[in-house]
DNA sequence: CGGGATCCATTAGGATACTG
DNA sequence: CAGTATCCTAATGGATCCCG
């Protein structure tokens, strides 16, 4: 996922393409989450991978991080205002993909 | 990218995210093209690679194989009447993709 | 011409242990 | 609570050789 990309649809393949990323989109488009919300939600997750996906989204400018200095400490994850913009994306992706899976699936039913 | 999915959106990434499939699906968009026109059109891509995904792509059913029997053998990979619900889902991705890649462009530049 | 087969390098992702 | 660090495995992609 590092390499650079000559056309955009790499780009944004690049930005969600990370195992968790969809999920972890997901779940922020309802409500901010904390951490082990996150976790709870995605069980299979390492966190591992969950923290450096948060840190990849929150690079893009797609999620911001909260940190409020209480103790315990609390952060709290959330979809920017930028990362909304890709929200009518994934409903095309996800339309898409929907439809492919039935499609699959009718044609292994047959 | 063997892994299952349980969102859709990951449906998509997995059949459009091999390294080259997106220029190999631009290029087909346009016109048929046979194997070794899809290598000068992108003379990085492996021939594993290229055709590992050309493969790939057809079993999606997203591209048509045809084979002319003559000597010396002609293929020919088109986009499938399928393929081609693909292309405004692309178009909306690429539109996402060049608008985030001017964004990074920017902020780097300020 | 249009690939397949094989072997190797790189990268993504997981498991576990530990920390401010 | 919210992570980081380390080590390891699996998956992806590249290079090369070969064939009908």
């Amino acid at each position: 996922m590092i390499h650079q990309r000559e056309c955009p649809i790499e780009t944004l393949i690049h930005v969600l393409g990370g195992k968790w990323k969809p999920m972890i989109l997901w779940h922020l488009i309802g409500s901010p989450k904390r951490y082990n919300e996150l976790e709870k939600l995605i069980p299979e997750v390492s966190q591992k991978m969950l923290s450096q996906h948060l840190r990849e989204l929150e690079q893009e400018g797609i999620v911001d991080r909260t940190i409020y200095p209480t103790v315990p400490p609390k952060v709290e994850y959330s979809l920017s205002d930028y990362g909304r913009t890709l929200i009518p994306v994934a409903e095309v992706m996800c339309a898409w993909g929907d439809n492919h899976n039935k499609r699959k699936y009718e044609e292994s039913a047959s």
